[in-house]
RNA sequence: GGCGACAUGGCCAAGUGGUAAGGCAGAAGCCUGCAAAGCUUUUAUUCCCCAGUUCGAAUCUGGGUGUCGCCUCCA
């Protein structure tokens, strides 16, 4: 039985789908003016990992991912870089669903944009104006946060000490300082609507798409854990008076990467793009570093713990492999039973590691089915087995390096494995080690066995 | 100031009442021509501190100390 931590009441909660076992899902995804960093990883991985986990539990599941392509920001880039919003969004989506995929994420069921959900954010900013919860004030709409009584659960606020907390800018046209925008005039940009030209609040924009495509109330809503407040919080306001019903069962929230005890983010300026990370670190090694903690912890970055993770998951994978075995139902085995154990309780996945590096072990041991188990259960996890392949031009060039280094005229790499072969015959062990290492410096590593010798990138 | 978390070996980390998983690093042995990979063994009488509850606490309660996050865009 799968338990999840809920936000919006702090405590581990039994999941129940809304609908037998249908399970609709919605992530708050990312604003495309930028490289993706680290702390967006450890979320869409997290996320990745639960939609793998229910989708193996077997839930039929509906995983929504929005994609904000309406913002300040990226008006802002469009300006400084001379170029239309949209040229500006598309070439960022297209770089994140790169890392995306380079990350070894699945994709969304659906993949929304928000200005492709105008109509239905401008329904609901209209129904809550006709129900009395907005207003608008000169071509902006707010939403008055006054008759939404529940404000402030999900993030443990007291109303007052928002109120007292809160921003009063210049020229404020809202009623209270806690009323926030559902929809802003801009002349320049904006998009037609009742209330003049004007751009979705960010808020309602996650409303919409959810409300769109998944429906009124839906089953998670995950997210980082900067996004309850005032993020969630004014979607819940803004979706609860709209349709009059609960908005969302389970609230699931990410904890932060750090760096040097202070989360990573884009405004401190102290990330690590995905794409610099992937030229030392591989996504399975990326992926082992943020699954070693549980989601919720913060997981402090260094370079020395995603060695000790590359160092890790080479273990996991590195396993002795066998065919894997469609016969088997790992269901009945031991192991399966402790890995899901560890991922129903709120998705332990460092516990759930535990039972790979176990299933690992045996493997090498050559306890029958364990790769079969082994191979299955990591890929729930979201790892991959596959060795990454080296090009015909990489090849090409390792064998010139060692052609070189070795005064030799190499054109395929067995031609070195049989001349190393033949040096240790001839117990030239000098001439042996000479090979191996002109090897290793093109990172290619030599596995001698009883079977023979094979090479693989290190 | 308000609110929410966290503190376990050299490092990372699981464990939330019954006597400390796992990974990395280190050590020893096996294997190997030497390596790499793998296998075996090994590293916390103790879980930030102080009280309390209990037959029994890393786990519960109270009080400290320290660290982080949210309260403004943020995954």
């Amino acid at each position: 039985m799968l338990k999840v931590f809920d936000s919006y009441f702090n405590k581990l909660e039994e999941f129940k789908p809304i609908e037998d076992n249908k399970v609709k899902m919605y992530v708050c995804g990312p604003t495309v003016y930028d490289n993706a960093h680290l702390g967006h990883a450890r979320c869409y991985i997290t996320w990745d990992v639960l939609y793998r986990y229910l989708k193996f539990k077997g839930y039929d599941v509906t995983y929504c991912r929005n994609v904000t392509d309406v913002d300040d920001k990226i008006l802002k880039k469009a300006e400084t870089e001379n170029k239309t919003p949209e040229e500006v969004s598309s070439f960022w989506y297209k770089k994140f669903t790169e890392s995306m995929n380079k990350l070894n994420n699945l994709k969304p069921d659906i993949e929304p944009f928000a200005t492709k959900t105008l109509g239905e954010m401008i329904s609901i900013v209209k129904d809550l104006i006709n129900k009395g919860f907005a207003y608008e004030v000169d071509g902006d709409v707010y939403f008055r946060v006054s008759k939404f009584p529940q404000y402030g659960m999900l993030s443990k606020q007291p109303i007052d000490s928002l109120v007292s907390g809160a921003r009063v800018e210049v020229g404020d046209k809202k009623e209270s300082p806690l009323d926030f925008a559902l929809w802003k005039k801009d002349e320049k940009f904006g998009y037609n609507s009742p209330w003049g030209k004007g751009r979705p609040g960010w808020h309602i924009e996650c409303s919409a798409m959810i409300r769109k495509h998944l429906g009124k109330t839906i089953d998670i809503h995950a997210g980082g854990a900067d996004l309850i407040f005032p993020h969630h919080e004014n979607e819940i306001a803004q979706s609860e008076c709209a349709n009059g019903c609960k908005f969302v069962n389970y609230w699931m929230h990410n904890g932060f990467v750090t760096i040097n005890k202070e989360k990573m983010s884009k405004s401190l300026g102290n990330f690590l793009t995905i794409d610099d990370l992937l030229k030392n670190y591989d996504a399975n090694t990326i992926r082992f570093f943020i699954l070693t903690n549980h989601y919720r912890m913060p997981v402090e970055f260094s370079d020395e713990a995603l060695q000790s993770a590359a160092a890790g998951v080479k273990r996991m994978l590195n396993a002795k492999q066998t065919p894997v075995d469609e016969t088997l139902d790992i269901t009945k085995t031991d192991e399966y039973k402790e890995f899901v154990n560890a991922m129903d309780d709120d998705l332990n996945t460092s516990k759930a590691l535990a039972v790979l590096f176990d299933l690992a072990n045996k493997a090498n041991k050559d306890v029958e089915g364990a790769f079969t188990i082994l191979y299955k259960l990591a890929g729930v996890l979201g790892f991959s087995f596959t060795k990454p392949e080296l090009s015909e031009d990489e090849i090409k060039k390792i064998l010139e390096n060692v052609s070189n280094e070795l005064g030799k005229n190499y054109s395929l790499m067995d031609e070195i494995i049989e001349d190393r072969k033949q040096a240790r015959a001839d117990k030239n062990w000098e001439i042996a080690d000479k090979i191996r290492i002109a090897l290793d410096n093109q990172n290619i590593v030599l596995k001698d066995s009883k079977e023979g010798t094979t090479w693989e990138v290190k």
